[in-house]
DNA sequence: ACGCGCATGTAACTGGTTACATGATTGC
DNA sequence: GCAATCATGTAACCAGTTACATGCGCGT
């Protein structure tokens, strides 16, 4: 799944310009993808170049023009193929978890911060989740959203609920057996009762 | 984040050769990140060369020699600098959500075939997390988990139950709505029900 | 005055994946 | 007989990130 078909994939929610992309791929795809405008604009030129979607400059006052790409037929003919080609997968990289797994090694300070970090971001997305599909379910273009978007919309919001809640929970006990320190990481009542705890 | 630091903290453990590291990771960071051998031998060489690990070739009958990787003092130094280094992050690339996404685009049975995919896998995944920690409370050589390795884990288990839960529960009623078509997809009451039931 | 939003792009770099090459042992 | 496990590595390739380059308008 790279940004070419990600990119076609936006355009089918209307015409757009390579910013609007990033700006619709950030709202509706944060949990799943991301992508930079370094992979995005030779991505658009690559496929307005094989005629998957056309290019329309608009002049602006005292702007550069701006370029409006739009899926052509065989764009979407396109999109579907790369889509079915696409085998479904779901990979995470996650910093923060190895962070956490090496927590003894490092600073208490550190590992707070690692928390609170995520903890903040996972908490603004939610929050502007909630703002922007709660009250309106309509989705990119104010059309109604299709089941797939809900689907992934929905899936975004419960699976960010239970890891956030999780984090939150743990949070305090973490931090205070992390100063313990390692002399009683031996099996003892206080390590199962942690394990009971973690459920 | 890169596989070197990756590897280094592997060793945290205890000495193992490359093909252990991998399985290492496989084991205790499935669902946190991934690595090919591709990427850690030519890691492991680089480390060598650094003095962060040494490398001690043991013989075996009838198999090629296995090399050995233990670290050192600075490996362990540098381990820690790493991490302190690393800003706490968190990134999901998930093939899976875009299809579903565009699920409306995609023929039913490419849609029903990457949920069931997913389902498996992640059913796989939990049945062996289950069976590995949940009887023995041991970590990697044998040695008690540390608090880290506990929240990593139980992080891992509480939100791949959260995710299986709501596409399983999902499922049914996702495919349904794709059966019936765009015209349906007006906020009508059967629109609404189904934002109820994705809580 | 500073930073953000709009708007587009390039180039170098980084880092991981995939495929290939080799080969014996164990279990079904 | 075939697949899986153990075991190491290389090389080509692919794709995305980061930093840079440009520039105006608007709000604080």
């Amino acid at each position: 799944m790279d940004v070419r078909t990600l990119s076609l994939g936006m355009l089918t929610h209307g015409p757009m310009t390579g910013y609007e992309i990033k700006k619709c791929l950030e709202e509706n795809f944060r949990h799943i993808v991301s992508a930079g405008y370094g992979s995005i604009y030779p991505a658009l030129a690559e496929l307005a170049a094989e005629d998957l979607v056309t290019v329309t400059s608009v002049e602006q006052e005292r702007r550069p023009d701006k370029k409006v790409y739009e899926l052509t037929p065989r764009g979407r003919e396109r999109l579907v193929a790369d889509l079915i080609l696409t085998e479904s997968r779901h990979r995470v990289r996650s910093e923060f978890l190895v962070l956490m797994y090496f927590a003894h090694l490092l600073p208490r300070e550190k590992v707070e911060e690692a928390i609170d970090a995520i903890v903040q971001q996972w908490e603004g997305w939610l929050y502007d989740d909630l703002a922007r599909y709660e009250t309106r379910q309509e989705g990119v273009a104010g059309e109604p959203m299709t089941p797939g978007m809900r689907f992934a919309v929905g899936y975004g919001r419960t699976v960010l609920t239970a890891a956030l809640a999780y984090v939150k929970r743990q949070r305090g006990s973490f931090l205070r057996q992390l100063e313990a320190g390692p002399e009683d990481l031996v099996p003892t009542s206080a390590h199962r009762s942690e394990r009971r705890a973690a459920e």
